[in-house]
DNA sequence: CAGTTTTGGTTGATGTTTCAACAAGCCTGA
DNA sequence: TCAGGCTTGTTGAAACATCAACCAAAACTG
C-alpha cells in the first residue's frame, strides 16, 4: 500500500527501517550485515554503470558500422598488432582480453574464416596454438582505427576535462589491479 | 622486430602507413585527420575499458551465483521496484535500461515464465504493455540485493577513496548526459 | 617411470542478444 | 475520414556467448 518505499538504486529493501537508516550502516539482525550504499554512492554507481553500458554500446555500434568489426574482434587485432611477429598464444590472448578460452576459440575461428588471422601449432608446447594476424587483418585494423579513435574521443575523452579523464584512468587502474590480484579472481577463465 | 612499430593501444598505425589502402576516390589530403590519443590517454582508456569489463563480469557472476539472476534481470526488477505500483511500460523500461525493445521482450518473457513479473495490456494505450513485478519478483530482489551490494563494495566502491569514487560518478554522469542528449544517439533503440 | 593432476584448447548443446520484418494502434493533415 | 507515417511491441532466424564435456600434452608425484 503506502509501502512503496521509494527504493534506492540497488538497495530495494532497507525495508524494516521505514524512513530511518537508508543511508547508514545498518547493523540490524538481518540475514547479512551488509553496509548499504549511501544515496550518493548509489547515484555514482548508477551513473558509472549506466554511462558505461551506453558508451560501450555506441562505440561498438560505430566501430561495426565503420569497419565491420565487433569490439571484441577489434581488440583481438590490437593485441596481435602489438605482439612480436604479430603472433600470440591463444591462452595469452584469452587472459589479456579477459575472455574465456572457449569464447576466444569461437571468435578466432570466425576471424580465421574471414581471413583476418591464422592459427598454427606452437613449437614450444605441443598443446599450444598460436594466432597470427594476416596482412588483411593488419589493413583492416589500420582502416578501423581512425574512426574508432574518433568515437572514443567524441563520446568519452573530449567530453571530460583532461583532469577528469586522468583521474578516471587512475581509479580504474586501481580497480583493475585489485581485480586481477584479488584472492579469488577465479570468476572468469572458463 | 624492426618492422613491428611498437604499437600504441588502439592506435596501431600512427604514421607508418601513409595513404596506403585508404579510400581511393578521396582527393582530400589524407584519409582522416584524426587526432590520436596520447600515450597517457591510451593507458587511461584501456584501464577504464579493461577494468570495467572485468568488473561487470565478476559482479554479474557473483550475482548469478548468489541469486540466480542475471545482471539484466536484476536491473529490470530494480526499476520495477521503484515504479508506482511496481509497474512500468515496456518502452519506458527499455529506455531506462538502454536495451532494445526486442531484447526486453525476450528478457521479460523469460522472467514471466519464471514468475518474476507479469505483463498486462495498457489501458491508456492499446499498443502498450505494462510489466508488473510479482510478489516472487519482489522477494527475489530483496534476497538478491545484499550480496550484490557487497559485490559492488568489494570490487569497486571500497577499492577507491571516497574522493575517487565521487569523481568517477561525476565524470560518468557527464558522459551519460552527453550520450543521451547528443545529436545522434540513435545508435541503440532497436 | 607409471599414475595422477593440471594446463591448453576445442567442440557441441544450450541460452541469450541482435537484426530485420511485421502487426496493430496512434496521430496528423488535407 | 482516411492515407500516410510514427510508435509500440512481438516474432523468428541468425549471430554470438556460456557451459560442460572432452582430448591431448605437459607437469607433478610417489
Amino acid at each position: 500500500m503506502g509501502t512503496t518505499p521509494t527504493l534506492g538504486a540497488l538497495d530495494p529493501v532497507t525495508e524494516s527501517t521505514p524512513a530511518a537508516g537508508a543511508t547508514e550502516a545498518t547493523p540490524e539482525p538481518g540475514p547479512q550485515p551488509v553496509q548499504w550504499l549511501t544515496e550518493q554512492e548509489q547515484k555514482d554507481w548508477r551513473a558509472y554503470r549506466d554511462a558505461t553500458i551506453r558508451l560501450f554500446d555506441v562505440i561498438a555500434h560505430e566501430l561495426d558500422a565503420s569497419s565491420g568489426l565487433s569490439a571484441h574482434e577489434y581488440e583481438v587485432l590490437v593485441r596481435l598488432s602489438e605482439a612480436p611477429d604479430r603472433t600470440q598464444r591463444m591462452s595469452g590472448l584469452a587472459d589479456d582480453l579477459a575472455h574465456s578460452r572457449s569464447r576466444l576459440t569461437h571468435t578466432v575461428r570466425r576471424m580465421e574464416e574471414r581471413g583476418l588471422v591464422v592459427r598454427s601449432a606452437c613449437s614450444a608446447d605441443a598443446r599450444g596454438v598460436e594466432c597470427t594476424m594476416t596482412e588483411l587483418g593488419w589493413t583492416t585494423l589500420v582502416a578501423a582505427a581512425p574512426p574508432h579513435v574518433q568515437s572514443v574521443r567524441d563520446h568519452l575523452v573530449d567530453v571530460l576535462t583532461p583532469e577528469q579523464f586522468r583521474a578516471l584512468g587512475d581509479a580504474m587502474q586501481t580497480v583493475r589491479d585489485h581485480l586481477v590480484s584479488g584472492p579469488c579472481h577465479a570468476a572468469n577463465l572458463d
